[in-house]
DNA sequence: GTAAGCTGTAATCTTAAATCTTACAGGATG
DNA sequence: CATCCTGTAAGATTTAAGATTACAGCTTAC
């Protein structure tokens, strides 16, 4: 279970752009390097960060931008690009319960309906969160370091 | 990413035990008819959920019970029982940034501070569901069943 | 008091999922 | 037209989760 570390890459990659974006290209060269991720790795989560409309790349000459401003980037957005069915697999259910037990045979129907309000509420806690607050607190972490 | 399916089997034993502890001996052999599961895996769940106080078993005998009415059983409490550290796990973040990089260097951090939210919400989430509403939806599940 | 039926737990094997790697087609730029 | 990108597919590799086997210890019934 979890939440996979695309997410955590997908965000690191949009800080990345974030601070360095208008001074250099950034490839997903580059960000492999940063990330300690593989170069392919990353094309895939850009790819799917485009899709999503967050970033914009130029296709052929390279060198990904923000698409939108870091206040209107939300958590949910970046999982929900990277990884679409996160939310649907955060509590994962039992693939074979027997038909022949009573319990059994309603057990998944159940659990699943038990969940939704878990993913609801995640959802709405993953809106809340913006990148702006992310790089803020990178900021504030890459200042008190000298 | 996920918290793990060993949540819901152990959801489905609890269930189990309320519908049938009262009539019957139900060990992990039983368990583990019922679940699809190993009666090993059965055995060191119902072994972390008796720890936490949850249901009681008699050692030599066998023969699970509920410790407390199903009403004061909330999820967290068995997620964090089965699973201790499934809320950390909850946004994986990436091991091998570079230490070269800024942005490497501090995002580790950065991302922990952010994702604690998250956490937090899920937490009070969990708590807000009890063993007793999925028993309820079972029998319900159940009635319509005929 | 001993045989049968459980639990608790360790060690190993198996299987499934995630990630990396290699490879290559296609667009843009100088 | 050579170079530097992106976008994807296919296969290999690594890793985590579960299953399996094995066995010691407690309890009750006979």
């Amino acid at each position: 279970m979890q939440i996979s570390k695309k997410c955590s890459v997908a965000l690191h990659c949009l800080v990345f752009i974030h601070e360095y974006g208008a001074q250099q290209k950034v490839t997903s060269e580059l960000l492999s390097l940063s990330t300690g991720c593989n170069p392919v790795t990353i094309r895939g989560l850009m790819s799917a960060l485009k899709k999503a409309g967050l970033v914009t790349i130029p296709f052929g000459t390279g060198g990904a931008q923000l698409a939108l401003p870091p206040e209107q980037i939300d958590l949910y957005s970046v999982c929900r690009a990277v990884e679409p069915d996160a939310l649907e697999k955060l509590m994962g259910v039992h693939g074979s319960p027997s038909p022949l037990c009573p319990v059994g045979r309603n057990i998944r129907a159940v659990l699943e309906r038990s969940y939704e309000p878990l993913r609801e509420d995640l959802k709405a806690s993953l809106k809340k969160i913006k990148l702006r607050q992310i790089v803020d607190a990178y900021h504030e972490a890459a200042q008190s370091e000298r």
